[in-house]
DNA sequence: CGCTTAATTGAACATACTCAAAATTTGTGG
DNA sequence: CCACAAATTTTGAGTATGTTCAATTAAGCG
């Protein structure tokens, strides 16, 4: 299923702004691109395994992803998405153990993998890289804490609200400005916000009640996004 | 109430063998103590509030500490805890941001604080420092998202087990190799656990009524470990 | 067009929370 | 060391929020 294209080009070449990669010295990206490759997954098929061993990172060429892990009694738990330019399981490179959760492409998504061994001797090259590595996991860390604190003392109607906006931020709108860019289900948006599918369809169908939201099948349309902050009742 | 106090040697010195510093050269200690100030803090005292900026981080001495955040209507949940050895407030030095959260001694602690500006001369005199840096931050990620799933999947007779264990981790026992070291209060453990004083008490004497513990005032003795991990539904 | 997956609705139920009041422990000053 | 005040722990009863399970409808896809 998995294809290596030769659409993706190598890391000396890559166009992505965003990325921490984005600015190496050309010296150092030749480095990275060492046994790089470069994969296409189709909507729904999956990067990376919980509990299987890394051999080294991904990097997001252009895609969306949902990273999620599993709980005991097979019930998923959304712990973040990632998008174009991000990284996903370099965490399990440093510690050395597996991968903490599994990566799964929300649409069809170009990721590459890049070697452990590349990433450690670019590391070594360049300390500012280091630095950086460690203020993106201060950053997860911090969105993770604060998660802990969302899902144990927010109301679930705060928490849906909540995971709209996480939708919004991350991947955007359409055209109009109001439609959410990515179609989740109703299973997915529970996941995220830690509650059951028939609570998310009871909860979205409230908001759509009181006209903060439409429902148009899978799209999801915020008419009154500031109205949806207040129910969010965000913290920082 | 604070005194510094002659009595926490340099960084040079410091007998701390669990330390993420205790590997440095002789020189990097060096740098590292410039401008060092040793503590004192008596139980509830706070070593740093949550949204208040750093001048640097924090190492603990000796003693234990909890770290908390306030959530919405005012109610705290514990991110972790740390003792003697470990860092406190050290991301917000990397991120620029304000501290996360709230630090509390929870006995008579010492607790060194040492300026950003010593952590990132030394960063950058030594790269694996850097890398150590990361493994932390990668294994605090771990035990966080784990905790959101924790809370969101799991009973609150499945988490305070899990709760007690933790303690039992991180502060070990009394010389029964029973009886927990950390004495908190009913109220703290449910912090921890993400419930209620109240939900917390019914639940401990739940256990007490199963045979899982022993319950004398504040002491926490633990009779059946294993019953405790099978009750706790450990996941990793 | 048929079949699978997802969304929706309803009703019963369980877990854990809230509020109030009493009992106990702990800390402090005299 | 005792007495009193404050904090903490404990118990009870009522309640709310969200879950579970079952059944129905709608949507997506080959």
């Amino acid at each position: 299923m998995t294809k290596n294209t030769g659409d993706i080009p190598a890391c000396t070449e890559c166009g992505n702004k965003e990325s921490i990669f984005c600015c190496l010295s050309y010296n150092e990206k030749e480095v990275l691109s060492t046994n790089k490759s470069g994969n296409y997954f189709k909507k729904g098929q999956v990067i990376f395994y919980e509990n299987n061993y890394p051999h080294g990172f991904y990097c997001i060429h252009k895609g969306k992803v949902k990273i999620s892990k599993i709980g005991n009694e097979g019930k998923e738990q959304v712990v973040r998405f990632a998008t174009t330019g991000e990284l996903l399981g370099y965490r399990s490179v440093f510690s050395g153990e597996a991968y903490q959760a599994t990566a799964t492409a929300m649409e069809d998504s170009y990721v590459c993998h890049i070697s452990s061994d590349s990433f450690y001797k670019v590391l070594k090259m360049d300390n500012k890289l280091s630095l950086d590595v460690i203020k993106l996991l201060s950053s997860d860390l911090k969105s993770s804490e604060q998660k802990v604190i969302n899902i144990s003392q927010k109301s679930v109607k705060e928490r849906i609200a909540e995971t709209l906006l996480l939708m919004k931020n991350k991947f955007g709108c359409e055209d109009d400005g109001k439609t959410l860019a990515a179609t989740l289900t109703r299973t997915e948006i529970g996941d995220i916000a830690g509650t059951t599918t028939e609570t998310t369809i009871r909860t979205l169908s409230i908001l759509k009640k009181e006209g903060v939201l439409n429902l148009e099948g899978k799209k999801i349309i915020i008419n009154d996004l500031n109205q949806l902050i207040r129910v969010a009742n965000i913290m920082d």
